[in-house]
DNA sequence: CAGCACAATGTAATCGATTACAATACGTGT
DNA sequence: ACACGTATTGTAATCGATTACATTGTGCTG
């Protein structure tokens, strides 16, 4: 039709240059003379010459794109992260290329397929959720020095990663409640397999037992990060004998679901049920009441772990870099959905 | 190291056959004999040999891959569609490139690069702000018969579209509003150059003449979509001298900053005020209180959108589908949010 | 059994850019 | 004037898969 793309034959013939001289116009401009450069400079003008990708990634074996693996992309928690990805890579050559996981069995497969079909040089992994088995085929395929971890990671396993402090996180929101006098404190967990899920619950108990405060194994409830865990936390909660004064939710929308669940029962938040969450999703501070929480700083990780794989993907392959997890901090966030233990709730201890 | 990735030549000598038949044996495997089948496919799995896209796209001409131009990923309410538009493709060959238009300006030209450096075959766009000049880039590059608008559109251009019934939106917003006795309605929209803002305030105010309301500029507040820009009208709301007894929000987003700004301020949702959102994204319904709204198959278009990227992609150029806008019908979810005018309140008109 | 259609497979050019190696020109020191 | 280093540019192989065209073989028809 109108535009045939030109290719660097049609530039060097236009500069009266060999094809030769075009590309090293584009990558080596100091090996080439005044002049030559001009001309062909005013030959790629003329012509609208683009190069194409695709041939140089072949000629070059670099895919010059990287994919994303999110376990959940209509989860609103990620989309922060892959924005922050989205804008490390923005000013470099690399392609962001995006997958979800979910209910993806043999996704390391797929993983490996896109590594060596060539389609990408590395990725950033938002879901910690690979077994042993998984790992091992990474590394059978030499791809395990080229992905990088983010907010989750894999236990066990040497993979660069970038993480929020979820130790020092729940720290955070228990010693919040404790300081506002809550003794019984319930946690809504994620879900069972999640290495967030164990640090935080693990960190909140090693909080419970210093401060000797009591256990009740009911207090500690499943969920799995989604409004409707919480909404069903809720609703246990309700049916509780020995009711908690407080609860801890391992997200912001598992919060979210819990308040929701306890106001329709008419309880009130904070007065009744104090709540915090984590991650203080950008909702977090206009729900109502508003949310208690810890800060992720999502978009920094997202940042952080683009240039990680970047600077893991320029560096010559032979200077391994030694195992490397970056932890970001955290910080509570004191809004509405908690306060002071209300007298009546809190002499029953 | 470990795995140098086997080629088709290497395939083909296992096999004991041309690099061709190999090549035969994976894209069009009738033409071969049962025996040579075997033999490739057994050669295949002996050497682990799997295709380099890399090549194959250089030499078929076609990159398998389409980009999706997302205004604003950090906007939950992108995720779903973007999760729709993955599950549509991921039965396909196509990768899916997803990019951030945000703040980005000569984006047409990004997007016209990837189109002609062979990196992408297509694009779906849910940033439907395009001026003339942008579009006639588009088409001089003749690139604009490969991108499918979803959720937003450009007005007075020929391109395929999926997006809801906004018009039916606003409508069904307003009469539920009105039938709940409400006669002075506003209006929060969405930001001044987007089609859905135009849309949806439009068919609002042709409903409110049909009607015979009171129309008050005032009530018309401009908005960006954001929880933010919810907060903000909130907050011009509480200090008019004649307020609203029902305010229609174009987004759920909004919607929830109002409310929290009302909340905060003393007043209450619905008893004071009545909210309506619009898209019903996954927090509305358990929101406090929980949000009535508009619901938008946000999943489906972006399934749809992916499903007619792909039909415009395989098609023969020649035939060229005339234009087409996919209309997706809309639902009003009425919850908590809204409630019939208090007898105090509306005694005002 | 000649002649032809058709099925199965091979040969080699091709997609567009990169780069090792070769070639040329120019300057400089002796 | 010769030898050699250096700067600049060209020639052609290469990345890995696809496919037009050529080739071979087989069966069928008259």
């Amino acid at each position: 039709m109108k535009h045939k793309t030109a290719k660097i034959q049609d530039v060097a013939r236009v500069a009266g240059v060999s094809t030769a001289t075009v590309s090293r116009a584009l990558s080596n401009p100091q090996k080439l003379s005044e002049a030559t450069l001009k001309a062909v400079s005013d030959a790629i003008s003329a012509t609208g010459y683009r190069i194409n990708k695709t041939a140089q990634s072949l000629r070059r074996q670099k895919a010059n794109a990287i994919l994303v693996c999110v376990p959940n992309l209509g989860n609103p928690f990620f989309s922060e992260i892959l924005s922050g990805i989205s804008k490390g890579f923005s000013s470099t050559k690399y392609s962001v290329l995006i997958t979800d996981s979910q209910h993806l069995d043999e996704k390391e497969m797929r993983v490996i397929e896109s590594f060596s079909d060539g389609t990408i040089d590395g990725m950033i992994c938002l879901d910690g959720n690979f077994n042993s088995n998984q790992l091992d085929k990474f590394s059978a395929f030499n791809v395990d020095d080229k992905i990088v971890f983010a907010c989750e990671w894999v236990d066990n396993a040497n993979y660069p990663s970038i993480r929020s402090d979820n130790e020092k996180g729940a720290k955070l929101a228990f010693r919040h409640l404790y300081d506002l006098g809550h003794r019984k404190i319930a946690h809504v967990t994620g879900p069972e397999n999640n290495v967030l899920t164990l640090i935080r619950r693990d960190s909140l108990n090693h909080e419970r037992e210093r401060l000797g405060l009591p256990f009740n194994p009911e207090w500690i409830i499943r969920g799995d990060f989604s409004v409707a865990s919480g909404v069903e936390a809720g609703h246990r909660i309700l049916d509780m004998k020995e009711r908690p004064t407080a609860v801890f939710c391992a997200s912001d929308e598992v919060a979210f679901g819990l308040i929701s669940a306890l106001t329709s029962a008419g309880l009130n938040v904070p007065k009744d049920i104090s709540v915090v969450g984590f991650d203080d999703i950008s909702l977090a501070d206009n729900f109502v009441p508003a949310l208690t929480t810890i800060r992720q700083n999502r978009k920094f990780i997202g940042l952080r772990a683009a240039e990680k794989l970047s600077e893991i993907l320029e560096q010559n392959k032979e200077q391994k870099n030694p195992y490397s997890a970056e932890i970001v901090d955290v910080e509570l966030i004191v809004r509405a959905s908690t306060s002071r233990i209300h007298v009546s709730s809190s002499n029953t201890y």
